[in-house]
DNA sequence: GTCTATATGGCGATAGAC
DNA sequence: GTCTATCGCCATATAGAC
């Protein structure tokens, strides 16, 4: 009994990828809204309906792929629970997320950011969309740093995204984009170490 | 008779005005494709149709709001232009820029941003939308710069969204906001002339 | 698991009266 | 300059045969 359902269960599996991969294609490329079933049953060689046999709606497609973002972040999350407090933590955690990013990943990342107002409307029904770097910010201010520790913070965190975006239209390779969200995720952990240690001396 | 003409036309560009104000904030908020005609039209108390009268299409309002953004950027470019060249020129740049950054012209940037499919599309079917940046980066690099050059010029000259993007959902003021983009442009164009040096250096 | 056929509804856009 | 009415289209989604 397990045996056949689980070679079902593959090659349905192998579906659903094919599915959310040639999705994210064309969500980058066109948009959420402009990209129909239609486009992405059509580019697999199936119809609307086989596709509504593997996703109950266009919506849990995107639901999935944007989970795929927050497994890696999950995974940073672990590593950084088990590093020792180091005035360089923040640095290493942003390599290290620098390090670990490929262009699929990526183009997740990019497309919850382009997407925000879908994702925000999907958090209010209720789905099981989680708010991205939140976690690791708190591991390194709390809710009576100030403004600009956070958002420096979060600013170091995110380079990759910083540069893929101001990367776009300038026909740039994936690897320089890598090497100047590294350099720039230094600088600014500069910066955001600093602003913490100026709240810290205030509060004390 | 340029008098009636001229007091028509005033009243016809202050409801112009009124709906490129709202259908911003519906962008915004739901995004390009999420927003009808209908939304803009009944949030001004009148129908599609009145709309229609001022706008001949949806993408007509979207191309007018984009534009908006360019004027912006072609003050800044006549600025550049008038002043001598200096190695802190690119930092002052940047400055200048964050600090003609009001809310809504901020948000014409985020729509820009967001919406760089439809964007990509209506400049291909050539509608008069130009590449934003790309000039006044054109100043700082050349073609023969290198990559890692010409992104961090392009960084530096966009820490304003970089810090509004990192803001999202974190409640910061916009005046923390702002505060943080011009350290982080501060930092960045360090790196960026840095980079340009280095290149001058390898081309003689 | 994929298909055909169809339900249902909203969208952008237009015609034409006032 | 605003309205009512309507067109034509394509979207998401479902029913049911194979």
């Amino acid at each position: 009994m397990s045996n056949s359902i689980s070679s079902e269960r593959r090659s349905g599996e192998e579906t659903r990828s094919q599915i959310l991969s040639i999705a994210l294609k064309f969500f980058i490329e066109k948009g959420y809204e402009s990209t129909s079933i239609r486009d992405i049953a059509e580019a697999l060689g199936m119809t609307k309906s086989s596709l509504y046999y593997h996703f109950r709606s266009k919506e849990e497609i995107l639901i999935n792929l944007i989970q795929l973002r927050y497994a890696q972040l999950e995974e940073l999350l672990e590593w950084l629970d088990n590093q020792p407090t180091a005035p360089d933590l923040l640095e290493r955690t942003a390599h290290r997320w620098i390090d670990c990013t490929t262009i699929e990943r990526l183009q997740v990342m990019i497309l919850a950011h382009t997407n925000q107002p879908v994702i925000l409307r999907l958090r209010e029904t209720g789905q099981d969309i989680r708010s991205g770097f939140q976690e690791i910010i708190n591991r390194f201010v709390d809710n009576n740093s100030s403004a600009e520790a956070r958002l420096l913070v979060r600013m170091t965190l995110d380079t990759i995204s910083a540069a893929l975006s101001a990367s776009r239209g300038m026909d740039i390779d994936f690897k320089e984009i890598l090497i100047v969200a590294r350099q720039t995720a230094s600088v600014l952990s500069n910066l955001a170490v600093r602003a913490i240690s100026a709240d810290h001396r205030q509060s004390s």
